[in-house]
DNA sequence: ACAAAAGTGTTCCTTTTACACCCATGA
DNA sequence: TCATGGGTGTAAAAGGAACACTTTTGT
């Protein structure tokens, strides 16, 4: 097949859908392009793979590189192929995207993004290229995902309250949930541990607990399986 | 941005894993290479994506030059970016799915592919490149799409009796399935219509049914999930 | 004393699971 | 008449949804 290769034509990208619970809104992580093409306008952090890596390490790259973020568990959810999609060239693209703890994390611009942002999942902007389909699917992913798999746990601090716990998920599922009825739930499945601690708050003190990783990974390992 | 363009050094292929189900098994459609590298060998079917088209379109057309099987629904589930993935160069390959009736396809052997055939999964190779993990990872994506979306009914003819159809999803799944369970939670979805006719066996005569897409479609518009 | 968040049980209803016998047909 | 696959109901258990009052604390 040798003889057959083509030379390659077409540039790969990659696109980081990050999103960020600061205790109280879900929001997306957007950065304001420095060069061509689109200049000046808010998109998705995103740039070139590189020779040496894979996409995962591409896309660890690039977040850092524009943003300051690294070292954050990202997942692969889709490759978008569009011929149009780049005006300058033909141009595919991964999406990842991750879920983190935005007080948690600097931000800092750098020479491709002079500014970077957080912003509410509400008021995103209409993105450049094709950075909303992007934004959409990331967050249908998101939503289907977090319901099976424990992923709000690790962007709260470790220690939290089921309140924290619950705000994330009504956030996310962009739906209220039943106090009573969640709590039931998330305890029952034996992956929390209450600390002696409370939190302080304005009002009466909250029990703090932390995620059990060692016991979910066990219960995993017995075929339990996460179901929000 | 333009002159920061780098001269993409890397092709881009499409992989296609076709499982098939002939009543009885299911299956994967297999072709064996007649070009480097591994010549002789059999891999799932698959080629380079071209300038003009996307890799949807791709993977239409590499399917249909290799076995013969066209316009069928496939969907995208994961790109491959390992970097010795491919022996000769640097090739990205994203993968896609799609699950048909054995039975109803004429497999065309073609100068890219010596031969093709329909290998029961249990019995699948050990392919060259990642094509092992790339059809595990397939395999996975089916078994957990075919309980949230009515994937299996399309496949089956259009007329088919409940045991054909639970026939399908224990062979899918890999598990077996309560008859009297599994009648009563497919049919109180009410997407399936009985026919008054009955396909004559060798023992009990049996009710044929036929799925019924517009009240699926109907049923989904109005909050109707699928889940088996 | 009031406002605001934390904590807690019960009832009802739906869904899931487990399970066994008769029927129709062809060989 | 026997072997084979088709067809059916029920009871028990588990899980999901709905719902209100008391406690604690700060202001």
């Amino acid at each position: 097949m040798k003889q057959q290769f083509l030379q390659p034509f077409a540039s790969i990208t990659v696109d980081c859908v990050i999103f960020g619970f600061d205790g109280k809104k879900l929001q997306v992580l957007i950065i304001k392009r420095s060069s061509e093409p689109e200049v000046g306008k808010w998109s998705l952090p995103g740039g070139f793979m590189e020779k040496n890596e894979t996409l995962d390490d591409a896309a660890q790259r690039i977040l850092e590189k524009l943003t300051g973020i690294s070292n954050i568990y990202m997942e692969q959810f889709y490759s978008f192929s569009k011929l149009d999609r780049h005006p300058d060239a033909r141009v595919l693209t991964t999406g990842y995207y991750a879920l983190i703890d935005s007080n948690h994390y600097k931000l800092k611009p750098s020479w491709f993004a002079s500014e970077t942002k957080w912003i509410e999942i509400k008021n995103v902007p209409k993105f450049p290229f094709d950075h909303t389909e992007i934004f959409h699917k990331a967050l249908e992913t998101l939503q289907k995902e977090v319901k099976l798999r424990p992923i709000g746990f690790e962007l709260l601090p470790s220690k939290f309250t089921l309140t924290d716990l619950q705000n994330l998920y009504e956030v996310i599922l962009d739906q209220q949930l039943d106090r009573r009825n969640f709590r039931r739930k998330i305890l029952a499945m034996g992956i929390l541990t209450q600390l002696k601690e409370v939190k302080k708050g304005a009002h009466k003190d909250a029990y703090l607990y932390k995620f059990d990783k060692k016991e979910y990974r066990a219960l995993t390992s017995q075929g339990f399986d996460f179901k929000l």
